[in-house]
DNA sequence: TAGGTGTTGACAATGATTGTCATGACTGGG
DNA sequence: CCCAGTCATGACAATCATTGTCAACACCTA
């Protein structure tokens, strides 16, 4: 897949928003802002962490890049196919993520709303376990 | 119900434990530590807010309390009626809170993480909306 | 190419959480 | 009932990701 232009709905096109895209492209797990931008600088860019963050935020708003959350708090970002609502399903070894539908969820979500009352609802849901790989990893040791 | 002995696996008794303990007793939304530090101050206790913040965490290890996670990423703490697995319904108006039991969920986790060779699976799941009172008072207005 | 405007980046500021450590409060044994 | 030993407390400093600020800069269009 080409590089895509940054975003419809950002001004502008800059290195630094192109390089960020880049490296999410190339990347399947979730990445964090500091991380990217450790990665970046390594490679020789000299992008301000600030910019890193703001980028993200960006992107997130824009629907271009998923956000999740790790239990200490900070926010990991990765490039996402799908465009509709789905969950992820991430490797807690290796990361690797994997995009999962979930209109079980999205019913059962509805369902126990309105029993309740409640209305506007929404979730969040994750899931996290070991890949397949990492799976036979920790069994042969 | 009575004042629970704070704990059986912390090796004392304190004033302190047994106020946030109280505390918690007699609310149903989810508090965040800096809350319940600053209630108790204004109560007139002299408790510090580092062992408000220990004293949650000693509770949420000992499966006393349930935590949660703000989108900004602060520590949510509330006293937990049951005993097993369960999700979270929170009104994001009041903060009343519905305990919901979801085998429909663990039963999609358990597919789904089978289906694409992951182990050792676990799930967060957050529900959020208005709650029946909430919604009213919307629309209302 | 020139200018206006969106972007950047260094730095300071924020704010929740955690670490430290001397002082103080429980509890069981005598 | 009192004491010692140990665990808990609280004031304070330290962390650390994230956000705010603002002058300097780069992109895009005319």
């Amino acid at each position: 897949m080409a590089t895509k232009p940054p975003a419809e709905n950002m001004a502008r096109s800059t290195k630094q928003r192109t390089a960020i895209l880049e490296l999410l492209e190339h990347d399947d797990a979730f990445r964090s802002a500091q991380d990217l931008h450790a990665i970046l600088r390594e490679a020789g860019s000299k992008i301000g962490l600030t910019t890193v963050y703001r980028t993200l935020q960006a992107f997130a708003e824009a629907d271009i890049v998923d956000v999740m959350r790790l239990p200490g708090g900070d926010h990991l970002y990765r490039l996402c196919s799908a465009e509709e609502h789905h969950h992820h399903l991430v490797c807690r070894s290796c990361g690797r993520t994997v995009e999962v539908a979930g209109p079980t969820v999205e019913r059962w979500a509805n369902k126990v709303a309105a029993d309740h009352g409640f209305t506007e609802v929404g979730h969040t849901l994750e899931l996290h376990g070991l890949c397949a790989e990492c799976s036979q990893s920790f069994k042969a040791q």
